[in-house]
DNA sequence: TTGCGTGCAAAGGTTTTGCATGGCA
DNA sequence: TGCCATGCAAAACCTTTGCACGCAA
């Protein structure tokens, strides 16, 4: 689907999104979001506009771990060649963007010595973090 | 859930997946398969026996990235304390397992620098393979 | 015999689709 | 004015649950 037309719905729920840019965001989330902001948008809008935005790159979606909706997340045209990796707690299901320069290095081992190239927007590293552990 | 009882459905379920152990299956690939195996087993015993098998640690769950419905895969006993990684192709969507001492250190590093723990059970790295590139 | 396991059908929740109407360019 | 976008309702899916019967131990 192309974005020929520009909407108040569009611009709702890529705000929304934008202004939550380090949380996944179920589509349930994002309508009660929207509720709150006072935008009525339908939940097919919502839907169809989400689907939209992943198709152009602005907003990537995720296959939730626990539960069975799928989950939305900002990027920012800031972050788009950003090399940053994702770690996600899963105690507390928090999300660290982190500047690791080790990690760097194994995704350049694993593409020559493993022939395989990975994507470090779709991997995300799983785990306890420092705060659920000591808690 | 408590395996308990021992049926001939949950032997043929796990015997399923055991026979496709580098594959992520859904729940509907599951049922077709015993289906052509000749088993006829009810679609609720297939999701109950595989939460049962996945409590059991003898399975794995996993999200799936495209698609809306979840897959389950096999791990061996075999497996079951041994620290190997999993590599998914984007492309092909094939599984390798890789034992990979930078990968191991990689973790560590997190562990001792970020105070995060990673778990490479649930972790997986997402990129493209060697056969997807050059193919 | 006991009580877990199974299968059916129904319920529950999420996502997609059809269609008439609305609104951007 | 021409079409894409929207919203509603219905459909399509996927998964879970309730209940009576079957079957392993």
């Amino acid at each position: 689907m192309k974005q020929a037309y520009h909407t108040r719905q569009k611009s709702a729920v890529l705000a929304c999104l934008e202004a939550r840019k380090n949380q996944t965001l179920t589509v349930e989330r994002v309508c009660d979001a929207l509720t709150e902001s006072g935008e009525k948008i339908g939940r097919s809008t919502v839907y169809r506009t989400l689907e939209a935005l992943c198709a152009d790159g602005k907003v990537s979606r995720y296959a939730a771990e626990e539960g069975r909706s799928v989950s939305y997340r900002f990027i920012g045209s800031d972050c788009e060649n950003d090399e940053h990796f994702h770690l996600i707690c899963t105690a507390c299901g928090k999300i660290c963007h982190t500047h690791c320069h080790e990690l760097e290095q194994l995704f350049a081992h694993l593409a020559a010595a493993h022939g395989f190239v990975p994507d470090n927007r779709k991997t995300v590293i799983y785990g306890v973090c420092e705060a659920c552990r000591n808690g």
